[in-house]
DNA sequence: AGGGTGGACTGGAACGATTTAGTTAGCAGC
DNA sequence: GCTGCTAACTAAATCGTTCCAGTCCACCCT
């Protein structure tokens, strides 16, 4: 049953019956209820999203492609928010979300993601010619993350860390040690040895969040080379654990006693490994996040760590998307939150 | 740039060219390479989707439509593993997944979903209309919630509360209580008073699980009439909390002593409260979750509850979808996990 | 009565691909 | 030299809408 089926046994023509769903204004008001009560019956149920896409160029669709899994993504707190941001304004705009990921097939981004009306690009992508074969006329603002001659969001990942590293450095401490979020160009779950032959260029985030670490490093008068440094391949509990368990079981004279994580994943896994072992925080160990995510707020220890709204991140991106505001590039600033882990 | 335009470009056929995209062994392979890389110096990024779509009848896109709001559904964990396993099997077949809600304007989804080629429903729609504007021929599988002629995958809610409130009443309790999760027909947070009035008919899997319990209670020797309940609207730390703060602060004998509740979420912001109350879990207070989230798993207490594998859940349902097995109804297993809130 | 106005409706050309039913050329077999 | 076959490519119909450019008619004004 089609449009035009429709319109024949109507006795109409299909220009009337398009009208009748989409431009009220163009016809009386009682063929108009004809029409929609007759399609009702006869089982057409409006206009076929495909072929008014190709006709009109648009699909109320916008596609956000996310660099790791859609599995991952959605189970970590800070895409869900941010996903949630980007789904808030887009639902109230009659806009709907596809999900892809740039990461398995990326293959198939490009095909099936060209019927979408806009991209949102969320964490750097392993194939940078991704971009190149979206449609390059559409709108395309990119998340936590540069490109060139688009539109992005982000936080100021190098003050917040300065901030929060300063904080905790007020505080006569040890051994400071510093868990890092994906910093390695090549994969690398555990201590960092070679200190500078192994940081990416191109996680220019995690980058940022250690240049602001180090930064108060220096200024409290510790030379951040002789800070220890691991790091973390995926932000997921499984993946913490081995990292974190090696960190708090190393001799008492050699355990750092302040550990600064890139994320409150990472904070909360230390929590509960740290606990499990009889650990006092924040007396036998000190430590800070980053996100701000609620989990790390609800129950003792809270978090000390660095709120980033990634909902109001997922908004304004989903806004510049939609032209509802000027697509450029933004920095959101974050709050500090002094929670027991770290008073 | 179209396909129609780099054929002119190309003094060859718009057959040719699409056959250079979609089937290589349609012509020779010099032609074929010829084509590509044409295309990609004049910018063509191949076959426009939409049109695509429209000619051949797929987009290779499943529709997935939630009956909460997607804010709540991205940062709930079951649904967010729900959609993790659906994307994960749509990831390895090539497909995507288009997120919608049934919520807010429903009014938008028929329009919008017309694209997908199938349709997963998560929840019980409270628009039932809704299934009559989707586009009849196409798959339709509903997770978690009956509806007729179509496939539907749950899980083994009666026997699964029966069991573990059994394991429960086990040891001498004085005042058992439950914490319903949208019991109510009319939205309701808070203390069941009028017993049988509000029960929702539609809620299938509250009433399930509400089932399981009553009938251990009678199995028990206890008129599930003078067991206390309550009920919970939305399943988040921050509408849990009124509710289970109202319980936990009644005086000390009328308080109950075990908690079923119908969720891990629930379960964990009774720990949380209870931990800032100074009660002691279980010696104080007993209590069982539902769902077998990660989060309730990690730290000290682990909760009792059921397992369900929301996940494989998402999986078979994708499964089903896309015709990988049949599309019947189906009942998954759940596996109790005894942890430490009811040993 | 004639001209002007505007509301209601229609015809038909796109939109950008896929696909069926060919056509052509080249070559092997006898 | 003729037939038959295959590989390589093409012409044109089609998918289901939207929307521009009209047509038609009723009504109002002078």
């Amino acid at each position: 049953m089609t449009l035009k089926d429709l319109a024949r046994e109507l006795g109409v023509s299909t220009a009337t019956i398009s009208n009748a769903f989409n431009r009220p204004d163009q016809l009386s008001p009682k063929l108009r209820e004809h029409i929609l009560t007759e399609a009702r019956r006869l089982g057409y149920s409006g206009p076929d999203a495909r072929a008014r896409s190709l006709r009109t160029g648009r699909s109320r669709i916008i596609a956000v492609i996310l660099a790791e899994s859609l599995t991952y993504s959605l189970n970590d707190a800070v895409s869900s928010e941010l996903l949630s941001g980007i789904a808030e304004v887009l639902d109230t705009r009659g806009h709907t979300l596809l999900l892809l990921s740039g990461r398995q097939n990326a293959a198939s981004v490009p095909g099936a993601s060209s019927i979408a009306d806009g991209f949102i690009i969320y964490g750097l992508m392993p194939s940078l010619k991704l971009f190149s074969d979206l449609p390059p006329e559409r709108p395309l603002v990119a998340v936590d993350f540069d490109i060139e001659d688009h539109a992005t969001v982000h936080v100021d990942n190098e003050p917040a860390c300065y901030a929060i590293a300063r904080h905790a450095l007020r505080v006569p401490t040890r051994r400071p040690a510093v868990i890092n979020l994906r910093l390695t160009e090549q994969p690398c779950n555990g201590r960092i040895d070679d200190d500078q032959a192994l940081l990416s260029a191109e996680r220019t985030i995690t980058r940022a969040r250690l240049a602001g670490f180090q930064r108060a490093f220096v200024e409290a008068g510790i030379d951040p080379a002789e800070v220890p440094m691991w790091n973390i391949e995926e932000n997921t509990f499984e993946v913490c654990t081995p990292v974190i368990e090696e960190i708090l079981d190393l001799p008492d004279a050699e355990r750092p006693d302040l550990l600064l994580c890139m994320s409150d994943r990472i904070a909360l896994t230390v929590v509960t490994l740290a606990e499990q072992r009889g650990l006092r925080i924040p007396e036998d160990l000190r430590l800070t996040g980053f996100d701000g995510i609620a989990e790390g707020q609800y129950r003792a220890p809270r978090l000390t760590t660095i709120r980033q709204d990634s909902t109001e991140k997922g908004r304004i991106a989903a806004r510049m998307i939609l032209g509802m505001e000027p697509a450029e590039s933004r920095v959101m600033a974050t709050e500090m939150m002094i929670g027991d882990t770290c008073p």
